[in-house]
DNA sequence: CGGGCGATTTGACCGAAGTCAACGTCGACT
DNA sequence: AGTCGACGTTGACTTCGGTCAAATCGCCCG
């Protein structure tokens, strides 16, 4: 999976809003579809009614905000990020393209977070009855979804053992290494990346500082583990790395 | 709802490992079916396929057990815990009766927790290929299963809000405020209950240790909030408690 | 090209929670 | 009834990461 680069998405001027189709798409084999028969997929056209473009710093949707898609991404980086009334803000998670959004506002009908675009983005609208619907008609679809809405209680599951247990050079060292995990399985370098948030949104994701991001930053670049300039990042040392996340890779 | 008690839920003796029907069941309206018809609700005889008891103390799952059914809880408290491979753990939730277990097994068809007895307990049995084909017949049952997937995932945010952005004092206010809301969902009363854990798995949940979390009840009861004796706790001055927890009352 | 601003880095200091240790309490079991 | 061991409380001290502050970097824009 590493070893297959996903050009369509990079080259995405075949992302008119017509002509949507799952089978063309190439992120099918990590998203909502993946795993599905062509035949499947092919039956599967209309499931995503539209596409949607999002600009850099703004939301696809706000908590409140009522519900009816959900949104696999397609091009760009978002952060997800809770709120609390006394002003608390957690992030949640930092999707890329073929994760999906929208799940937390099943439950109540109405976004629980905030999903904001960190540089342009577009993602595919797939209406949420419609789903349903589909998810009655083809049991592959239907096994596909039941599984990445328990992925990500599993990732959440990752999370709570970061936040809980971790260090804060371990904290890094786990969320440094998930990303390159995640661009790997994209078909993107998993040895050199840029990082699309801030150190502010990295450490609110950790559950640290801003500054204590900067400093773990340095110190993993003074032990020659990465080397980190900018939002440039590199991995030099990836089995070093593991060694500091600790065993468990935490988040998907 | 609070002040509709569950009595079929103290009074167990009709949980005859036969004659299961979640019509019949106290919890009916807190659990899978929430919102179904009775009509409907006659229509699922078959879905739990049976009930367990697990004494204390006992596993009902453990990671990486083969997953074939989830688990509504009957009777008695729970605890989930992940672990990492180098000795962290982490307990993930103290789940009660009408709430379900084993969601986190659905992403790769093995549980990735561990869910432990607290006490003396009783599940309902649901084979997952059964739960799957029902909803595809009926929509509200696939409603209601997307809906509780969901609200999972919500909770997870909001444990994550809280591990990642609260004091000690705040974490442990909003764990009290947390049970007392569900005790009273259930028909419990939400200002005094029994506390089924230890400090330990307290302090555990809330990323803090042990001795942080008797201090913090120790300083609570001095101001009045509450009174703590052993397991025993009663909530004195709700406002107050819900002030220190900080505006919002975080998982559900 | 220069100004301005947000983002980042780095240092000095502080404090909340962790660690270590001793003691108390309760319940289970012989 | 007495003992044992798990659980809980409390105190003294340490430490990791937070806070505050200053300096630097890079980039966008006029």
């Amino acid at each position: 999976m590493a070893a297959n680069p996903i050009p369509s998405v990079r080259a995405s001027s075949s992302a008119a809003p017509h002509a949507v189709n799952c089978g063309d798409c190439g992120l099918h084999d990590i998203c909502l579809v993946e795993g599905l028969s062509p035949t499947d997929l092919d039956r599967l056209t209309g499931m995503v009614s539209t596409r949607r473009r999002i600009k850099r710093g703004e939301p696809l949707f706000r908590a409140g905000d009522s519900f009816d898609a959900v949104y696999p991404i397609r091009l760009g980086f978002f952060k997800t990020r809770v709120s609390s009334d006394d002003g608390r803000e957690q992030v949640t998670g930092f999707p890329m393209p073929g994760d999906i959004l929208g799940f937390d506002a099943i439950s109540v009908g109405a976004f629980q977070c905030d999903a904001i675009a960190l540089e342009d983005a577009e993602v595919c609208v797939v209406p949420f009855d419609k789903l349903e619907s589909l998810t009655r008609e083809f049991t592959a679809l239907q096994r596909q979804f039941h599984r990445v809405l328990s992925r990500e209680i599993v990732r959440d599951q990752g999370l709570m053992m970061l936040l809980g247990t971790m260090r804060a050079e371990q904290r890094v060292a786990t969320f440094l290494l998930n990303l390159s995990h995640r661009f790997d399985q994209r078909g993107f370098s998993p040895r050199e990346f840029i990082l699309r948030m801030t150190r502010e949104e990295i450490g609110n994701f950790l559950g640290l500082k801003l500054e204590t991001v900067s400093r773990t930053f340095s110190k993993l670049q003074e032990e020659g583990v990465v080397t980190v300039e900018q939002k440039r990042l590199r991995i030099e040392d990836a089995a070093r790395l593991r060694e500091i996340a600790g065993a468990s890779c935490a988040i998907e």
